[in-house]
DNA sequence: AATATAATTGTAAACGATTACATTCAAACT
DNA sequence: AGTTTGAATGTAATCGTTTACAATTATATT
């Protein structure tokens, strides 16, 4: 590829006039500025961002970071596609790095970002005082993160108000006439399976049933997990008559299950699921599930890392998302 | 961040032994060593990778790039797994970009790896003289192609064997009886469809079964044509007893449509989709459907291209995947 | 016409690493 | 002792940009 250089030599001008019509900052002639683009054009020159990066300071050197539990995950791919739009809008890189729940492969990617030079950085840390981030975050990077934040640090947040879901959730299969409801949660370390969790009891407070632990289980957020613990709660006696699951591959799981016993949904088993799916719909029967804004969350994060970057002295701020509970046929 | 020069000052020595020691390379007294290592270790100092990259020429940017169609499709998923995982184990980086099926995107994102300066590219080209990518092989950048080659250019390139693949399902589909077997493909100008078309067709010829175009319709590889192409061939005289839908997309829609009618599968109408899915398995009743190895071809592709960036000369190479029909109960 | 001012352009030093080449210095040889 | 050798280290150019500052040239002012 051609460079600065072979453009000055070609247009037969310096550099730093070169440098100048691609900034277009200072003042050129119109007669070198038209030699010069002539010359661009002639020889297909695009500046190198690495050379650009590395002169550049904070803020300009056009790539941020986006490190993403589970790729595999619809709902961080819809987050992705969030961030993607804005920063590709900001004319900026991402590097989208995918941890796979792997805290070591964090770890490297979180190192990986600062050797990358990267301006800013979105993450959904492992848990709330993961060292690595809480590093970041006082080294003066801007990082805005994602599903759960960071306690020791101030930091810009973007969550969804899990309890909320849970709760309308929880409540309209009360409203369905259940009254044995299990729950199938996430890890039980993450803030957010316990939040969830929080909302199931307060659904259950509202309606005056009492909270029967038999019911519940923390599953690690897996496929497997849903499938094996639906087993199991079918098994005990005075078995549910309607299931909230924690996350979307937990719901799978547990669907798995209950078409295999050959139960009809909702007639004899109901459930919700925590996240929608862009396939929900063609489930059968279509899933009746809470719905994450996963595309939203990544804008908004996205846009307020560039706040960030631009203006680094703002104060944090949290935002949060309501969920949408979608109503389908599962219940 | 601490720098080369922070270090050599703090030890005492030359950047040029300091950048010695972190190479590895040549021969420095283990008495400077040991200051230069503990200095290190002190300021926490990580090589800038944006520096060495200017520095470094092709293959030791340790930077890749792959450009996938679309990020919200779990086959393309799969494929960013198998490559993230090779190009983790080689301690590179990638840079990916979803240009989310538009082209003008597409163009952007090509031109953003060669300023970003990476030693290769995996992409999958919107067709087969995508002139941008065979621009991108004519500068000499390394490029896999995948799903897709390049007519014009030698290119590695991994794809899946879709005739075969294809053949497979409507075969099994007649050796259960099906003699009217309708199937929805993708966009018509993508070498794919065709292929999935032609290994259709032979399946038919194999059993002396006559192809009718009317059961055929082209999609554009989305939800809504697979709803809406469904519809009108349950609809015409005659109607088909099995479909065969040409990928995970329009199998979804195929399915909405089918238990909107409240059809019975496989009793009253069978299906087989190209692509398997994750949660396929947690369909009502779990589909059978023909498995892209997509990990598989990430891998094989990151595989491959790592073999070219350290071997600039070797002649290209195409891998040919073999699907897998897995049978489960639509049909 | 001489000078002040402004507009244009060039020179060279950064950014943070690597590395060819030069230098230093001690050990080994004659 | 003087020369050769080789190991250890340093100097400075380089990668491709940007930009402070200097230098040049053109224009305006008196």
């Amino acid at each position: 590829m051609a460079n600065l250089k072979d453009v000055a030599k070609l247009a037969g001008v310096s550099t730093a006039t070169v440098s100048r019509v691609i900034n277009g900052s200072e003042k050129v002639s119109s007669d070198t500025k038209r030699k010069i683009l002539k010359a661009i054009k002639t020889l297909d020159f695009k500046p190198s961002r690495v050379a650009q990066r590395l002169r550049y300071k904070d803020g300009k050197r056009k790539l941020i970071g986006l490190i993403v539990p589970d790729i595999q995950n619809p709902f961080y791919v819809d987050v992705v596609r969030g961030v993607e739009d804005v920063t590709y809008a900001n004319n900026f890189a991402i590097l989208i790095c995918n941890f796979a729940q792997n805290a070591e492969r964090e770890k490297l990617y979180i190192e990986l970002m600062q050797i990358e030079s990267v301006d800013g950085l979105i993450v959904a840390p492992v848990d709330e005082n993961d060292p690595k981030v809480i590093n970041l975050i006082k080294s003066g990077l801007p990082v805005v993160c994602i599903d759960r934040g960071i306690t020791s640090e101030p930091v810009d947040i973007v969550v969804v108000d899990n309890e909320q879901g849970a709760f309308n959730a929880v409540d309209y299969l009360i409203s369905k006439g259940h009254k044995r409801i299990a729950h199938i949660a996430g890890l039980p370390n993450i803030p957010t399976s316990i939040q969830r969790l929080n909302g199931y009891k307060a659904a259950l407070k509202k309606a005056r049933i009492k909270f029967d632990e038999n019911l519940v289980r923390f599953g690690d957020s897996k496929h497997v997990s849903g499938k094996n613990f639906t087993e199991e709660l079918l098994n005990i006696p005075e078995p549910p008559t309607a299931f909230f699951t924690g996350n979307n591959l937990i719901t799978l799981g547990a669907l798995e299950t209950i078409h295999s016993r050959g139960l009809k949904i909702p007639e004899e088993i109901a459930i919700i699921g925590f996240d929608d799916m862009p396939w929900s719909i063609s489930l059968n029967p279509p899933l009746t599930a809470v719905s994450q804004p996963g595309y939203d969350i990544g804008r908004s994060s996205a846009e307020m890392l560039f706040q960030r970057i631009y203006d680094p002295n703002r104060s944090t701020v949290k935002l949060e998302l309501k969920t949408k509970l979608i109503k389908r046929n599962s219940c």
